[in-house]
DNA sequence: ATGAAAGCGCTAACAA
DNA sequence: TTGTTAGCGCTTTCAT
């Protein structure tokens, strides 16, 4: 039942090598037994084994991508860009979740080595500048999304989280709001304090000193943000409007406001960011910084693949634009 | 800089035979040299290619998912959950977006083949008869998600969705409603067909004629869903309650009523399917029928395990039991 | 308790 | 144009 490169190769008549030049387009071979020998491959329904092949020294076609959580729609979109891009150079791509928690990711890593991936894509938040190098000395090809890694040269794929925070605020401010909260998700990630001081820089621009009760950690669960967002609300000078630091803490908002007996847009502005597949589902629809997820999955692939074919020198950093859509969750201060 | 099983025999002073059987714990080592070994392994920072075992005859431990669309907030958390299991027993996933085209899951599969994954569970919905089939000949162990094949033995997972629909229809006609419209992704598929049948039946056991009319196909989208709701919605003799079957669909039929100038629920009730994550997001809150995601993906890897390891006899087929969760989108009609 | 040697299925010189 | 052969890194008898 198992077929292997002998049995083509016996019932066409000619040897193993033949079998691969015509598998691999490499070589010269007649027309005539070229298709003779296909002819008699998917008779055999013979399919070469890549195990073999990948052994043999030429790449698995593999690549790992490291992601907290592929049931956060965010990350599921980044993961099927990934994938699409990869399908189309031919690689197939191995999910690895790591709940933010550096001992999984280190196993995961570790697995992906001994699979042989031939590069992996790292989306993770929490990746140790260790782990990072050891797979850089083992010579595997790296991408980062949205991560710095300073003291190692890698490639990396980010959207500029400074200006994506600048034009919620700016937007915000235009609105006449000189109140606003922030809804972050945590204070570790550079993404997070960039969209941060990209918002702060944009209040100070229009004359507004940035009041530090007004910032808040949310965290990464729908429950602990609207927690937060219900200590912004309900201080002594509430806000009239909140940037939150994704879609998922911007909907914990608006449910917090409406727990309070507020209006969103009305009594309430909010911003969030990534314009995941959340934002046109709620009620209002939300205004946020779109993240060009597509593109990420894309370059990020890009650059790895250049990578492990070796056709690129240095290491590249793609800084990638956000895009404000405005919705139905802001509107000017009465 | 790459470390072979050659590399760590010479640095300890054995035969590669011996570094092997330390590695997987075979044959009869003494507790010494186990432990000089495994000294000389982590030194070289040695981690053995799980290709070259695998071509030895020994498996990947790597599997495949099939499933239309990574993005969709339902396949990834069922992508999830397969993740998890399978990462228990210690095998790696690869991820196969079809977008419901039978072309792109044919050369998934026939990828998948040549990378010699040890099964491959099926959560895509247009997968041909013949795919499995072939599938099937070349004895590569598969699972099913939500699928049915029945002129094929083939393990499967799924939850009841007739009895879903039915918890659906019960619930809105004990809320009193009569008129009760339902939104379909399409017809093909029997889990859909199913929740329809369930929800006809319980209108039927409440004597409530089915009215067709009151049936609709609402596609895969946002958009598509919201066109068939608002058709619907606006026919001779409106519904005062839909049943979607899912939760984007019935976000959609919430929208499509707020265009309307209706209520939910107070003009309208909306049940959805599947409960994801979604349903926690919208305003008003969804009542929807929950699929045990996690306990889907996870039965779909036990059963796949099962099979590769050989220990199971005959195929099974798990049914578990979905279950009505009742939030703020249905009320009772005045 | 340890090692020598024969594959696993394929690719890539090198011969013919 | 086609075939022979030596690996790739590992597992697994079978000797020792």
């Amino acid at each position: 039942m198992k077929r292997t490169i002998y049995d083509v190769a016996d019932a066409a008549g000619v040897s193993i090598a033949t079998v691969s030049k015509v598998i691999n387009g490499t070589g010269r071979i007649s027309d005539k037994t070229r298709k003779h020998v296909i002819a008699v491959m998917d008779r055999l329904q013979y399919k070469p084994s890549m195990v073999a092949s990948a052994l043999t020294g030429k790449s698995t076609y593999t690549i790992g991508l490291t992601l907290p959580d592929l049931a956060n729609p965010y990350f599921a979109e980044i993961a099927r860009a990934v994938e699409d891009r990869g399908h189309e150079y031919g690689f197939s791509l191995f999910i690895c979740s790591t709940d933010n928690d550096p001992e999984k990711e280190d196993r995961y890593f570790s697995l992906l080595t001994q699979k042989r991936v031939d590069g992996i894509i790292v989306a993770t938040r929490t990746t140790k500048e260790l782990f990072l190098k050891q797979l850089v000395q083992r010579k595997i090809p790296i991408a980062l999304i949205a991560g710095e890694m300073p003291s190692l040269a890698l490639d990396a794929v980010m959207v500029d989280d400074y200006l994506g925070g600048y034009q919620a605020g700016s937007h915000l401010v235009e609105l006449g709001h000189r109140r606003i909260a922030i809804l972050a998700e945590d204070m570790e990630h550079v993404s997070n304090r960039e969209r941060i001081r990209g918002c702060v820089q944009a209040m100070q621009d229009a004359g507004i000193a940035n009041d530090e009760a007004l910032t808040r950690v949310g965290g990464f669960s729908l429950d602990t943000g609207r927690a937060a967002a219900t200590g912004l609300l309900t201080g002594p000078e509430p806000p009239t409007a909140l940037f939150a630091c994704n879609d998922l803490l911007a909907i914990a908002g608006i449910q917090a406001a409406r727990e309070q007996g507020l209006q969103v847009p009305a009594d309430l502005s909010v911003v969030g960011f990534d314009n995941t597949i959340l934002a046109t589902m709620i009620d209002p629809s939300l205004t946020t910084v779109a993240q060009p997820t597509q593109e990420i999955g894309r370059q990020a692939v890009d650059l790895l693949v250049q990578e492990i074919r070796g056709e690129k020198t240095g290491k590249q950093r793609a800084v990638l634009l956000p895009e404000l859509i405005v919705r139905q969750s802001t509107a000017a201060l009465p």
